[in-house]
DNA sequence: GACGGTGAGACGGAAAATGTCTTACCGTCT
DNA sequence: AGACGGTAAGACATTTTCCGTCTCACCGTC
């Protein structure tokens, strides 16, 4: 089943991939969605900034959500860590949308996730993430390990790294050993001993 | 060699890419072009209508000298023809810029073509091939055929024939042999004899 | 030091976008 | 039928943006 999404933030989403993030008008999303701007005003108070957040929190959304069903296979912590920081880095990168979502204008890019995205980004990855690692390493934690895979998916798509590559699963895996699995892993959850070489997994 | 563009029409037509036609502003394509807006106003009085237009004739300029350089393998009217049409079309289809510079908006398109394009087109396309066509047709001919197919090519590129396909080469010259040869050929420039069922050239 | 070309920016007028509001319309429910 | 909620259309004032012109300071060249 797809993420059902609002028509009218559907239409929003068509006319920033059109016009760019600054260009768009709110008649041109009105027009677009079909309806009159009195009534998107009404559906959105608060005008043209209530109806952009909205956006950009249904396209984060969406995106956990997908990401989320490629999350099914895995059954330990760090199987999920590693899918979701591949997953993540590999949806982002194939999805023009959630790019323009993200940085508006190269200029801007900085000041709109330091102040406006990155919170949102954190409270639907916890929202995500909970129900799946709560079992694991308590609920507390949960949210404590959303934001850290947020912050390295989001850092990383920003300024791609020089030392890990996201779109190698072994390199991730490695990433995710040394950089994740230490703060938040318990004895039994590790599906095999962290080796100092870091080798790739038989299976 | 290539066509060597202004750099500030560059810069133009990268803001058009980037933001539309109806979007872009002359702040825009200054600072795109490094240049403070006096500057440009200085280069082009008359404003932003005067440079959309220098960006329009220079579009135009550089499509017709490709297309000039790849008639250089002809040497008889017919084959001229031809390759006009056959490599305007593909060159058109696959030149996004141009696409843009010609139909702004979807709904704008025939008002700018029949009020504010065709007539350069005509201008440019009849300075290029003067030269080719004029010893064989002689000069005041030269304009009649360069208008004549610059209708047909933006015609078709505008709405596509059921018809004539421009991508395949032999409906191409059956087309060319059927409504423009017999206005422009004299016994000497053709080939071969022309049949009635247009049958393919054996190369 | 004169001179041509440029960047920065002020300025007023024109155009566009925003947000609010009113009015008329339409389908539903009672 | 009549009340009612939701909508389209569009008038309206306000704010913002854009346009085109202008001035002034700067800088390299002659």
């Amino acid at each position: 089943m797809n993420f059902d999404r609002d028509p009218i933030l559907a239409a929003g989403n068509r006319c920033v991939q059109r016009w760019g993030m600054e260009r768009v008008t709110v008649d041109d999303i009105a027009e677009e969605a079909g309806i009159s701007r009195a009534t998107l005003y009404r559906l959105f108070p608060g005008g043209k900034q209530v109806l952009f957040e909205a956006m950009h929190r249904e396209s984060i959304a969406a995106f956990l959500y997908e990401l989320d069903e490629q999350l099914n296979a895995t059954d330990n912590l760090e199987d999920l860590v590693v899918a979701i920081l591949f997953e993540a880095h590999r949806a982002l990168n194939a999805d023009e949308q959630l790019q323009v979502m993200l940085a508006s204008r190269p200029g801007d890019v900085l000041t709109s996730i330091a102040f406006g995205d990155l919170p949102r980004i954190f409270e639907a990855a916890t929202t995500m993430l909970t129900p799946r690692v709560a079992p694991m390493i308590g609920e507390e934690r949960a949210g404590e390990l959303a934001e850290w895979l947020s912050r390295i998916v989001v850092s990383c798509f920003l300024v791609p790294s020089q030392h890990v590559n996201f779109a190698d699963v072994d390199d991730t895996r490695k990433f995710a050993r040394t950089f994740v699995m230490p703060a938040f892993s318990t004895l039994q959850d590790t599906p095999q001993p962290l080796t100092p070489t870091g080798e790739r997994r038989s299976s």
